[in-house]
DNA sequence: TTTTAATTTCGATAATTGTCAAATTTCGTA
DNA sequence: TACGAAATTTGACAATTATCGAAATTAAAA
């Protein structure tokens, strides 16, 4: 992973709303494994967020665009996931050595 | 840390130009351990990058709010380095529990 | 004290971006 | 097939920002 790259994860996590919906998405995926319930549903996320839909969008594409969240459409619903891959990746270069 | 102070940093990282002149910094750091050489300026930095004084000079700034970096004058010339404390809090955060 | 180098401040500008309203698409279901 | 809910696209606008040149400041050096 390059700068360039890692500069367009740290872009994508700079606004204040995507970032909360990114955590949102990192929190339900920790509740997963205790549950059986794998989704999260991106119109669950929008109802407690104070900001429309189409932004909602928008913001769910630049996640998706950095690599850092995977998203599925199932049926009328979307399902999003983090990426967790590319999140280990970036942590790692923030890491100090040993 | 709340969700408001972390986008801060994100936002923080997420110009190319600063995430470079952040990463020249904590390599920097890194190689003070193995050195005597325990000063990191910006002027040495500065010289290897694309970009004239006063956006370096802003662009420090904004590392430097963000709680990112601490800086120092030492006469003529401006030191930096990593505020490490602020960095593992915010890698904490985004750390998948166990 | 004059000069020179490093840094900061100021003002301006071009580019980016977060957001919304309106219209459109997708898809389950009655 | 027609309706309604979920999601996306489009177009627009206000706000933010990265960058620079010029001027000012700070401090070492001559």
């Amino acid at each position: 992973m390059d700068i360039k790259e890692l500069a367009k994860i740290m872009k994508a996590l700079s606004n204040e709303n995507r970032l909360e919906l990114f955590i949102e998405i990192l929190k339900k995926q920790e509740t997963c494994f205790e549950t059986e319930d794998h989704e999260c549903f991106i119109t669950d996320i929008m109802k407690s967020m104070n900001i429309g839909a189409p932004t909602v969008s928008h913001h769910i594409k630049e996640l998706t665009n950095a690599g850092l969240v995977i998203t599925e459409r199932k049926g009328k619903f979307l399902s999003a996931r983090i990426n967790n891959e590319t999140m280990q990746e970036a942590i790692n270069l923030f890491q100090l050595k040993s």
